[in-house]
DNA sequence: CGCAGCTGGTTCAATTTCGAACAACCTTAT
DNA sequence: ATAAGGTTGTTCGAAATTGAACCAGCTGCG
């Protein structure tokens, strides 16, 4: 076999030890922030991030799906945490006046109190286990890598099993 | 409110921006890649993730516990992936001679088969959205990083509070 | 030895997520 | 107007994940 048929098929050991990495170490800052929230805080990171996104909203509110997109998990689940944050008073649903079928998701004060006390420490460990570890310059080099990750799958979204674009064509 | 003290509490935009932007890819990759494997292939990713580090160890073969900790999920996750893997024939466990306790579970010839049937098509996603935006420089610069994430969350574990080492201490 | 404490793995109930199906509503074209 | 097609949000059943409880076997110390 060819050493660029091998490079087609896999991976090299180097870059695929980056990869390996990567998704353990993603699993881990996930695991880690959503245990330390459950037990400091009682909700969940899911939940946590449906708050923050509220709070950096124009008018603390969202629409569900764009909370799903925001969030990215699946519709329904979106609507399964709302009912929860609800019960919570955290959340209430509000009608939208522009969309009939539309529910406009908005901070309460309870809601937006709760994450003011959780958001410092969350925030702290996120500083001491995620950004302290980069500088400036790695910072944007990493929002630039983000950037083109996130575009990459933009692209993969309008063609999920790339058909359409048949190796650099 | 002086600036520190917003700092010490919050995050600047931009460093928040990463973070956020952070989550938000790592989500939507991992997303992407479950769903390309359901498709095309039948298995979770979780279950792929265990047919990889099996392929990738010694004996193609790990403990549970082992297992577990490669894939960070519970150990109950792991009984319960391995039991479907199992049913499928992909895996089989294996009496430990050392300790009673202990289970080996070993990658079958099915599985490896079924492991190199999907690992292209992958390998192949994870190249183009996430690889191949990175060249060599920053691919050791990434994995520097994921070194100090990795090394900050040993830390962490060991101590999940923060209390032995406030602040610089 | 014998007993306390630890580790490895499973079982169980509870929680969360997902995708598909659905109903209500908007939009556009004819 | 109205019919077709797309969106929005919910409901539902199935699958996955978690932590706690548990048993069995190892380990170390008297």
């Amino acid at each position: 076999m060819a050493a660029g048929d091998f490079e087609s098929r896999w991976l090299a050991p180097d870059v695929n030890a980056v990869w390996t990495r990567f998704l353990h170490v993603t699993h881990r800052l996930e695991h880690r922030i959503d245990r330390r929230l459950q037990e400091h805080h009682g909700i969940t990171h899911t939940q946590y991030e449906i708050l923050v996104r509220l709070a950096d909203s124009d008018e603390r509110a969202l629409r569900m799906s764009d909370l799903a997109d925001r969030i990215v998990t699946a519709k329904s689940a979106v609507t399964y945490q709302v009912n929860k944050l609800t019960d919570l008073g955290l959340v209430e649903r509000q009608k939208c006046d522009t969309d009939n079928r539309g529910v406009w998701v908005k901070l309460t004060a309870a809601g937006s109190e709760r994450l003011e006390q959780a958001a410092p420490c969350i925030l702290s460990l996120v500083r001491g286990l995620f950004l302290d570890a980069i500088n400036c310059d790695q910072a944007a080099e990493l929002d630039k890598l983000l950037g083109i990750w996130s575009d990459n799958l933009d692209e993969v979204d309008r063609d999920p099993d790339g058909r359409l674009a048949p190796e650099h064509g």
